[in-house]
DNA sequence: ATGATAATTGCAACAGCGTTGCAAAGGATG
DNA sequence: CATCCTTTGCAACGCTGTTGCAATTATCAT
């Protein structure tokens, strides 16, 4: 228990088990959102339905969100501020470049308050921008 | 010719073929998105893979555009602007009702500006709100 | 009108993603 | 060790969307 990594699994209340730890370190060691599709070719062997079980969880407890980049690829990405197990404070905006066709987390733009027609009651807004990131200028 | 509807399809390049015209009813005669799934229940008998590929045709087309509400499933709306082939300017909202189910179009809510790093080259912003609709307060 | 030409449709088959059921394996706890 | 609960892996399945191909239908030029 002296791995950090261990430690985000134990403080959610998630075993420290040999699947969760390689499946973490692949968040931690990425600057982009990943597909489970990714991180499964990443791993020389693993199983399909382990994977997805192990992001239900890990987005359950608050450990990564699910970013959904409009290019129908589900995506999932650490999540930086304390979200705890069913409240996630993920509230800001996405970029998915259209050519690496990688997508991030703007940390640093918060979502705008939108004036809306008062007969709707807004709960949550998503911002998804697409366009060219650093890298690929 | 006289149907206005008809003369939707021709003046797009496209045949006025019963299929089509069923379709665009549809969307005609809804104030909400519709998914393929419930364009399909709504026809006692309707090919899958035609009314694909209509959807897809009507969105080329510039007649339709494609939502993606963050449920999973896409949704289709009719383009309010003039939209042509290969060139949308569906700008606006879109808003899912968790109560309800329901997305739609916010017209009258135009994407804002919204400052990001200069390092980012923005083409296009996609934004989604979720929470109670007017009906379902 | 008749035949050539092109667009549209319907069917079969397939691929990919995600889910569920169930049994085996692994940890925790006494 | 014995028990209980969690996690994993496999099989099977459902759903969405796609492609290939042949049949049908509309369009157009004789
Ligand atoms: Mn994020
Ligand atoms: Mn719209
Ligand atoms: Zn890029
Ligand atoms: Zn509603």
């Amino acid at each position: 228990m002296n791995d950090p990594i261990s430690d985000i699994l134990q403080s959610k209340g998630l075993r420290a088990t040999p699947v969760r730890l390689k499946v973490l370190e692949q968040f931690q060691g990425s600057d982009n959102a990943v597909s489970p599709k990714e991180i499964e070719l990443r791993f020389d062997q693993i199983d399909r339905i382990t994977l997805y079980r192990t992001l239900k969880s890990f987005e359950e407890k608050g450990i990564v969100h699910k970013i959904d980049d409009g290019t129908g690829t589900p995506k999932y990405a650490m999540c930086i501020d304390k979200c705890d197990e069913g409240h996630h404070h993920d509230d800001h905006v996405h970029f998915h470049c259209n050519d690496c066709g990688n997508t991030f987390c703007v940390e640093d733009v918060e979502v705008p308050y939108i004036k809306t027609p008062p007969k709707l009651k807004v709960a949550k807004t998503s911002i998804v921008m697409n366009g060219t990131c650093e890298k690929c200028q």
